[in-house]
DNA sequence: AAGACGTGGTG
DNA sequence: TCACCAAGTCT
């Protein structure tokens, strides 16, 4: 099969089974003259970014809810977007997306560049997200790679070479099928075949459009691919975090520095993370106690049991680390999930509430 | 140019 | 329980 017939079957096949997006304009009202935003369009994207559809969705809609285009949210202060993004993980993504914003309007007008390589001179848009909004919002025929294009590829033209090094060669692959016309269509529709049919594990080759062609399929080796070279083993850390409140009911609270693990979000006083017990560091003498359980969590490259301690503040008192966040202003979902873990263990386990 | 960078779902 | 995985980017 050519591959303008691959094209052709993949999009006659995204034409009927589109998923119903919230910053997509499906086929139909393409056809009827809709254009997507770029805004929607690079949020979303941004938002995706090794994250899946189903966490992105309620994200998506409160962005847009509060700040309905890139200038309000080039206006928006610092802590309510770190606030708003809690939870959604690589932090840096939110930094980078009021850089973005706020580039887009003292630089471009308040209008996105339309061109891949304007798109990728913006913080927070790498060759992935600068390619799918040259498709999407534009009509410009770049060929997107992500993690689904690598996959379908891989499958479709039987790649055996291990990821990463394989990455070329499947950008090339991937390039051979991108179409002049609708070429954000033809993007989104790899997207949606690798995340819907030619998933990573037990892929439905029986109702693939693509099965006649594929051949991975052909060979029995489709859920093989693409291959991976071995990852790293994840060490564990341990750290300590200090939960006090005030007798008036505000929270001590630190916003932690702009680079590094959850740079920019608010979290708990604490200790270092480290693979050796860290020392104890309370952020202001008082009778913490500690928490019979610890928190829990993995992050990308290390697993982290967290000790925690509570206590009750003295009104005056002046923490060397911190600051208080009256409890009217305190919201626990403006936390990144680790440090939201340990604020639930710390209201259950102990009176720190 | 490897490693840092989150989280929730899945098998 | 646990490794793997997801519409990557930055340094």
């Amino acid at each position: 099969m050519r591959d303008a017939d691959v094209s052709a079957a993949l999009l006659s096949w995204y034409d009927i089974h589109a998923r119903d997006l919230p910053w997509r304009v499906g086929p139909r009202a393409r056809a009827a003259g809709a254009r997507p935003d770029p805004y929607a369009v690079w949020l979303s994207e941004v938002m995706l970014q090794q994250t899946t559809v189903a966490a992105v969705r309620d994200y998506f809609r409160r962005f847009t809810t509060r700040w309905p285009d890139v200038a309000a949210l080039a206006a928006a202060e610092d802590g309510a977007v770190m606030g708003e993004w809690a939870g959604l993980g690589y932090y840096a993504r939110a930094r980078n997306l009021l850089k973005c914003a706020r580039a887009v309007v003292a630089d471009h007008g308040g209008r996105f560049p339309t061109t891949r390589d304007a798109l990728q001179a913006l913080p927070g848009i790498g060759p992935y997200t600068a390619a799918a909004i040259a498709a999407i919002a534009f009509d410009r025929p770049e060929t997107v790679v992500d993690g689904n294009v690598e996959r379908v590829m891989a499958r479709l033209f039987a790649v055996e070479t291990p990821l990463p090094t394989a990455k070329p060669a499947l950008t090339a692959l991937a390039a051979r099928l991108t179409p002049q016309e609708r070429p954000g269509c033809h993007a989104q529709a790899v997207m949606d075949l690798g995340a819907t049919i030619c998933t990573p594990k037990n892929p439905a080759c029986g109702i693939c459009p693509l099965r006649a062609p594929c051949a991975a399929r052909d060979r029995g080796i489709a859920a093989t691919l693409p291959r991976k070279l071995a990852k790293k083993p994840r060490p564990t850390r341990l750290g300590h975090a200090y939960i006090g409140r005030r007798a008036d009911g505000a929270w001590l609270l630190e916003r932690r520095p702009d680079t590094g693990l959850l740079g920019g979000m608010l979290g708990w006083p604490g200790s270092e993370w480290a693979e050796t017990e860290p020392c104890a560091a309370p952020p202001v003498a008082a009778d913490w106690r500690p928490l019979d359980q610890e928190v829990r969590h993995t992050f990308t490259h290390f697993h982290l049991r967290l000790a925690l301690h509570v206590a009750a503040l003295p009104q005056g008192c002046t923490p060397a680390r911190g600051f208080f966040l009256p409890a009217a202003d305190f919201r626990p979902a403006d936390l990144p999930t680790v440090m939201r873990k340990a604020f639930d263990l710390a209201r259950c386990g102990h009176g720190a509430d």
